[in-house]
DNA sequence: TTATTATATGAATAAATGCTCATATATTCA
DNA sequence: TGAATATATGAGCATTTATTCATATAATAA
């Protein structure tokens, strides 16, 4: 009684009742692969250190190439995800296409996951 | 004299000052390469699908399979990446180990993540 | 026009990653 | 002791991903 097995897959569970709970909980829980998503395009450290570079200044594509010390070619496939993910903006200007953060909302994001890092 | 050759690589720099200005930015920041860590971390749905589920209740190993619906062996694989990070901690009761959240630092990440796809 | 420059992008490659399968470990129970 | 159970883990595989290289696009300058 106290095991069964799962209607939708082999596995025994031990607490029905705890599973029942949080299957409930999991269901009112809002877009969780949105979220992965997210936290996924905060995932890497050439877009990490892209993103930290706009949060200083505005800057053009071959200014951040050379910041980072990579290719100008890596660093525009990051801004093509990166605007994909709205986290950047930009302006051309003639040839020059200037870079900024979109929103302040990713600055808070990186804090907290810096205050994290700092406490680990 | 706008355009110089940067010393480090063969990027050629048409704003020297933003460059040198960001430059220190960045060296002052914190450890931008744990911080990109934390979020891949993150960035995966079933480890957030994971969190999610320990952030209302304890579970164990096979508990979580059956409400992620995942083998037993997926799930204790991404326990095991989870503990490494100490984002969980487990406690053993027999053969069974209970699963939790190690601190409530990670559910202010997940919430503020959360924000940012709701406004997105 | 042609040459140069800044950026974007497709294809290829190498590395990382998540899952499955089989199996090992550890604990309980008969 | 041996059987059953909960979890952990190594190997293999398939997919994703970040970079490089070559090239395309677009704008400026000669």
């Amino acid at each position: 009684m106290a095991r069964k097995t799962h209607d939708t897959c082999q596995i025994k569970c031990i607490h029905p009742d705890r599973i029942a709970r949080t299957r409930r909980g999991m269901d009112a829980a809002a877009d969780l692969a949105g979220l992965a998503d997210i936290f996924k395009m905060l995932g890497d450290v050439t877009r990490v250190r892209i993103l930290k570079a706009l949060f200083l200044e505005e800057l053009c594509v071959c200014d951040i190439a050379a910041v980072l010390e990579m290719t100008q070619s890596a660093v525009s496939h990051q801004l093509r995800l990166l605007r994909a993910a709205r986290l950047v903006k930009y302006r051309k200007d003639g040839k020059v296409v200037y870079y900024s953060l979109d929103d302040d909302h990713v600055k808070t994001l990186f804090d907290q996951g810096l205050e994290h890092v700092q406490q680990g």
